[in-house]
DNA sequence: TGTACATGCAACCAGTAGGTTGCGGATCAG
DNA sequence: CTGATCCGCAACCTACTGGTTGCATGTACA
């Protein structure tokens, strides 16, 4: 692996921010079109716009495109999302670590 | 719940996003400075941006502040990060039963 | 071959986001 | 009281982002 976890969790992350990327990632999870324009008729934008998400969202790696005949068609790819939540997850056990470590040191302070 | 989840998923992915505030929750899950003065310290910038940063944590509900004195002390409430998990399981689950649900499939048209 | 569809690329535009500086108001220490 | 902190608010600037339009390319098909 070249690249750093770190390039990866902030690409994602920052993939998941905007909410047509989220509602496009649903949509590719449920199977349903899997084309620039098929997904355009489905949202209030352009193609085109709808062209730029699915890049942010390959940049992040969370989508694979693949040309058949005139058409590009897109698969999710939902690997990194576990980069996503081992991140979220590290953050909330050092948390908890830390809380459970504070509320032993009460008690101990505190014996009664 | 007065807001729907979908708000909440967007502020906290939308919070996720920005590096420094990933940032800033790892030290503060870490338990470690917890005022902007001295978590500017740290980083390379002003206390007022690492304010505004705290103050976007703080609209995801990620950071709660509590005023003590002269100084305001930051403390992680990571109970917002579970939202996010669900949104990236719950996108995951589907893909997967997609995925097995077409396995099925090719397995029963090629019965060999 | 000619027409229609699906893309990709580039230019352009407005809004937002991240950062800075410059205040003025509280609070603690001497 | 005075000075040193710590803070919040507001104005301002720049860069990026989400969107659009326009155009040129490539593929399907009659």
């Amino acid at each position: 692996m070249r690249a750093p976890a770190h390039r990866q969790v902030d690409s994602v992350f920052g993939a998941l921010a905007d909410p047509t990327r989220r509602r496009l990632v649903e949509t590719l999870a449920q199977g349903g079109t899997v084309t620039a324009s098929g997904l355009a008729e489905q949202l209030p934008m352009t193609r085109q716009a709808i062209a730029k998400h699915l890049s942010a969202l390959r940049g992040a790696e969370l989508v694979t495109a693949k040309r058949v005949g005139r058409e590009t068609r897109y698969e999710l790819r939902p690997q990194p999302l576990d980069e996503a939540v081992g991140w979220i997850q590290t953050v909330s056990a050092e948390w908890d670590g830390r809380l459970g470590a504070l509320r032993r040191s009460v008690e101990a302070r505190r014996p009664g």
